[in-house]
DNA sequence: TATTACATTATAATCTTTATAATTAGTGTA
DNA sequence: TACACTAATTATAAAGATTATAATGTAATA
């Protein structure tokens, strides 16, 4: 089911006039059946057994490719390192602070607070972006267990 | 009028047992004076010509003892670098995407999302960051000016 | 097929942050 | 005040993520 995605995302790829190439097809499949947000060392190494001449630089250089043209957005969270997300919709996150995992959470867009900082602040308002940082079940349960 | 907030910090300080170092104290006097969310780097470089002989590597350490203590928070935006921040009271930012300025903006805390998120998601949350983009009043003349 | 422009590879460099070990300096107590 | 204990600082190195560079390879097109 994700393969029709796959197949929009190339179409933008051609229209954008970027070449697909068997690495970046690989970067963006990965990227589309994944639920987890990776890092880019994360796909890179999801992909070295299939490409094993490919080099770091290649990943990084694909997924600023798949971000300008809009395909992918760039996530920076508290951690040392970015991860990636299709944005495919318009969706929130929320991070375990514990083991990291992110998970996706929908809620209506806050085009209220938007408005209002635009009046008080003088601003333009263009976006906004929105975390929640908690413990997931799985690391509430093993915390549990080691009292 | 900050002296008094400075004069609660270092009170603060001293209830958690934290020794109260020239360099720590500099550190702390800088950030609360300070209304632009600061870099480590920025930091540092701010007081080198007071204390030529200070490392890097103590700005990081202070930054961080101030922070597990609650007086300071760490602010990790798109840019490469971290930015810090006084926490006295709740607020929100709003960046500009042009010059990078950061500007607080007060509204109130944004309860219901943190506990409609912890019903559908299982995780026990702990706390949120939200941040609005734009362009700022004086980029928007530049920008007006340059067509 | 030849050309051109874009992609990839390999590598080095940069930048931020953390770790380590030795030295220095605060702080409480005699 | 002086001592001793412990934490903090310094200098340095190391780690980790990302970007830059130059050479090589490859896709598309005339």
């Amino acid at each position: 089911m994700s393969e029709q995605r796959l197949q929009e995302a190339i179409g933008t790829l051609k229209e954008s006039g970027v070449r697909i190439t068997p690495q970046r097809h690989a970067v963006l499949e990965f990227l589309l059946n994944s639920m987890t947000h990776p890092t880019a060392d994360e796909i890179y190494k999801a992909l070295e057994s299939k490409f094993p001449n490919m080099s770091v630089a290649t990943v990084y250089n694909n997924l600023r490719v798949l971000r300008e043209i809009g395909l992918v957005r760039e996530l920076t969270y508290g951690d040392s390192s970015s991860r990636f997300d299709c944005s495919t919709t318009e969706h929130y996150h929320i991070i375990c602070d514990v083991c990291g995992k992110i998970v996706d959470f929908h809620y209506p867009s806050l085009d209220e607070v938007e408005s209002l900082a635009e009046q008080v602040t003088g601003f333009d308002v263009s976006y906004h972006r929105l975390e929640i940082y908690g413990t997931c079940e799985k690391c509430k349960a093993l915390a549990t267990q080691k009292h």
